[in-house]
DNA sequence: GAGTTTCCAGCACGATCGTGCTATTTTTAG
DNA sequence: CTAAAAATAGCACGATCGTGCTGGAAACTC
């Protein structure tokens, strides 16, 4: 479907620009299409930026969350989705999560709800992930999962800072040396 | 002067649309003048978002470096400047250099420079303060500064998301944990 | 107090924004 | 092949955007 098209299209844009940034115009000229006629497609602007959120999201359970799903449970799984998570953020503009965050964490509406509750989805996913461990034996019974959740999204997000505004080169293997800390800490 | 009086406002309001989505319009509604008259304080609106970060700059050294910089060297100081900058973070609307960082990331130009320019220097704000903990005898000679802070700007970075977009009350505790954590295992 | 400089409002401009309405083309269904 | 349906384009609208210019008010200088 050309929807689908054009949706990837914007999501694209939007890496770059912002949700609050993307508009119209200029979304159908990179799509080869009139303002009209592709506005057909979607009632409003709010709900392109919906739509740009929802496919984002799906993009990243492809990219991310099936394919450290595919790995064994436990640590293995913990290190894989932070690989994954990792490349997600080399995308061209950088991660539409974190700038959609920054665009509507202070101002009220669906917008903000829809985000939140990715961001919300994104915690979750971390810290199941990081339950099989302690269902392995892996971790200590008493773990607190979203203590572990917090602190590897903390390492996922500083590694993108550094990387992605920054350019330091070490900002990887640094990421790497705080997650083995993080593992290590746990289980002594 | 008026000038700082507009920056101020101006601040205020790009903390919740970001630099981009400021507009002098608003701008000028909301300092009781007209557009014209606003706008001839500043030749451009670049010039305008360029001040606003650095306004925003002063106001991060009054709150949370000046005052970490007050407490005795070493880790004490190192726990300040987190402790402050928790509550920088905190301001209505969320932290400038975040909104900047999403919004400049990728995008080349002045504004993307004067960015990372600041980001760099809040990183090695902690680096250096990090770096006197080192001189106290407090962490091994060879600890990798740059490293220590990666971690604490990736425990600051998750509590603000945490505390900020999830609403989680336990943010900071976890946030602490992390900072604990990340001190023991510097010096065992 | 007169003159000079700084500040600010009024107004206008071209461009672009989001959003509708109305045809016309393209696709689908019977 | 025809009729109903969906997709797209053309066009227009009011609003707002950033940016200039011009003139008058205010503040400062001597």
């Amino acid at each position: 479907m050309t929807r689908q098209a054009i949706l990837d299209e914007a999501v694209r844009m939007a890496r770059y620009s912002g949700l609050s940034g993307l508009t119209i115009g200029s979304l159908a000229a990179a799509a080869d299409m009139s303002k009209s006629g592709l506005y057909a497609h979607f009632k409003s602007k709010e709900a392109l930026q919906l739509a740009c959120m929802e496919r984002n999201g799906e993009q990243f359970i492809d990219e991310v969350i099936r394919p450290a799903l595919a790995k064994p449970r436990g640590i293995t799984r913990l290190q894989a989705i932070v690989e994954y998570w990792m490349q997600w953020y080399s995308h061209p503009g950088g991660c539409l999560f974190l700038a959609a965050a920054a665009e509507f964490d202070d101002l009220p509406g669906p917008l903000h709800d829809f985000m939140a509750s990715e961001q919300r989805d994104l915690l979750e996913s971390l810290a199941r992930i990081a339950s099989t461990a302690v269902a392995q034996g892996e971790f200590p019974e008493d773990t607190d999962v979203f203590q572990v959740a917090q602190e590897v999204f903390g390492i996922l997000l500083s590694y993108n800072w550094m990387s992605r505004i920054l350019s330091y080169p070490d900002a990887a293997d640094r990421a790497w040396t705080a997650f083995n800390r993080l593992i290590d800490s746990l289980q002594s």
